[in-house]
RNA sequence: GUGGUUGUAGUUCAGUUGGUUAGAACGCUGGAUUGUGGUUCCAGAGGUCGCCGGUUCAAAUCCGGUCUACCACCCCA
């Protein structure tokens, strides 16, 4: 071995160990999105940088992969660029395309491009692979999956509800407990209306989010550090201090913004939503979080996070309602809500408390010792009974050492061995071994194939 | 992107002030056991000490760079 193959930066292998833990959180998300009516999409790994560029912040922009252009894609460079050393001006001569950043601006545009097709209200969910050149840490990597649920061309906070018994379904099934957080950025506007700093919005939200990990100290120092008013904070901390139930918190902001109009709107979203997830009979925690902001700021309504209760980890689903996402792909007034689950985040939080389940439908069950070309003859068709009755079976492919057979199978976590030697095939019978008990009892096929199906 | 920590058999880690042939446990392979794995016993294989360069008579050990994983910030799932 001269030199060890490797994977780039941040990027993983998945063993068939944990492609099985992988598949147990994809299928049972796919099977919760289907039960409310969803229907699954793909897109592209990689998109024009056109539609990719601009739609995350500048931040954004720095964290997409682009792809080099095929061909000789320096000789087309003109001299003056070339000469500049200028990364921007570059990249945009010798690079057009981009991997995905996410999984909502692709639906976006796929939205806008089959608009002529699509019957609204669209329900789609979408499980792929998102790509961030991002300096990877624990839990965060360059290449990690996202599980996107969105509803797109309908204004109804119905939706909204939908989504969080999906949330509550989804983790349900998964046994995980969970705290679902629910904000309104109508009320984040409101409230930088209120306090006189209109224009502050997103400085204001994002220190805000900050509240709980740094403290109200450090967050008034960050606000008046991007500039607000001594006066504004000020007056944001009476807000800041709401405490009581969700619906005592709604009540106090609905006075605290009645001089803001969008502020109200918010509110009275808020009001409906709490008042249908009231009549549901939910196993998670739902409250309303003022300091919850969320980052991407193309959301213009609800905004959802949910954590999980008894494991440190960041937020482990979010998302929330955009009013104008196509807009920017020239479809305008096209509502849209949705939310995403962390898929590698929730196989930590699986991990970190033991809750994935022993058995699987994807190992094997059973398997036959080869004893040789006679003995093969006599198991094959009894196997292939077996996959008959949906039972995942297999015959060890060589006469191999005894051993070797039984090592494998234990390695493997096959719970049954089937032995059919010359003794059996005499009697017509077939030997099962219990691997964990080390039981094993004298059976015929027909027997066999009933205890295994 | 900024600052920091890290790297030694497949894995987890020892390795003295720089000094001859770099160790252990587990795992792996073979045997004890020719129809019985997971337990036990015996034997064996496996390393350009992350990579490149420098200092030195001599580097796993000191210095610089680079890559990786991790930590904080930024941002985020």
């Amino acid at each position: 071995m001269a030199q060890k193959p490797s994977i780039p930066k941040g990027t993983r292998d998945f063993s068939p160990a944990e492609m099985v833990k992988r598949n147990y959180i994809f299928d049972t998300i796919k099977e919760v999105f289907r039960l409310y009516g969803f229907q699954p999409i793909e897109t592209p790994a990689m998109e024009n940088l056109s539609t990719l560029m601009g739609k995350y912040g500048e931040e954004g922009d720095k964290l997409l992969f682009k792809i080099l252009n095929s061909g000789d894609f320096v000789a087309k460079v003109s001299a003056d660029v070339y000469g500049e050393k200028d990364s921007v001006k570059l990249t945009s001569q010798i690079s057009e395309k981009g991997l995905r950043y996410d999984l909502t601006v692709p639906f976006a545009r796929f939205v806008v491009q089959y608009r002529n097709d699509i019957t609204f209200p669209f329900k789609r969910y979408q499980i792929q692979p998102v790509w961030r050149a991002d300096r990877p840490q624990k839990g965060r990597y360059r290449e990690f999956y996202q599980c996107d649920v969105d509803v797109i061309g309908s204004n109804s906070l119905l939706n909204e509800m939908e989504l969080v018994q999906i949330i509550d379904d989804v983790f349900g099934r998964l046994k995980i407990n969970t705290v679902v957080k629910i904000n309104n950025r109508k009320i984040l506007a409101g409230i930088a209306e209120i306090i006189g700093e209109t224009q502050r919005v997103v400085d204001i939200t994002v220190a805000i989010d900050k509240l709980e990990k740094i403290g109200l100290e450090k967050v008034n120092l960050e606000l008046s550090e991007k500039g607000v008013s001594d006066e504004a904070i000020e007056k944001l901390q009476p807000i800041l201090a709401l405490e009581g139930s969700s619906a005592e918190k709604i009540d106090q902001l609905e006075k605290i913004l009645s001089a803001s109009e969008t502020g109200i709107k918010g509110v009275e979203e808020m009001k409906t939503l709490f008042a249908y997830i009231g009549n549901l009979d939910l196993q998670t925690e739902v409250e309303l979080d003022l300091t919850l902001a969320r980052g991407l700021n193309y959301y213009t309504g609800a905004i959802f996070e949910v954590k999980a209760k008894n494991a440190a980890i960041g937020s482990i689903c979010g998302g929330g309602r955009y009013d104008d996402l196509t807009g920017i792909f020239g479809l305008p007034d096209v509502s849209g809500v949705g939310i995403s689950f962390g898929a590698e985040r929730i196989f930590d939080v699986l991990t970190q408390l033991d809750l994935f389940p022993q058995e699987s439908l994807e190992t094997t069950r059973v398997m036959f010792v080869n004893f040789g070309e006679k003995e093969e003859a006599y198991c094959l068709p009894v196997l292939a009974q077996l996959r008959k009755n949906n039972v995942n079976a297999e015959i060890f492919p060589e006469n191999a050492k005894m051993k070797k057979q039984m090592n494998y199978a234990n390695k493997k976590d096959i719970p049954f061995v089937v032995l059919a030697g010359e003794s059996e095939i005499n009697e017509g019978k077939f030997t099962l071994k219990n691997m964990e008990s080390g039981e094993q009892k004298s059976v015929t096929a027909e027997e066999l194939i009933k205890i295994l199906s």
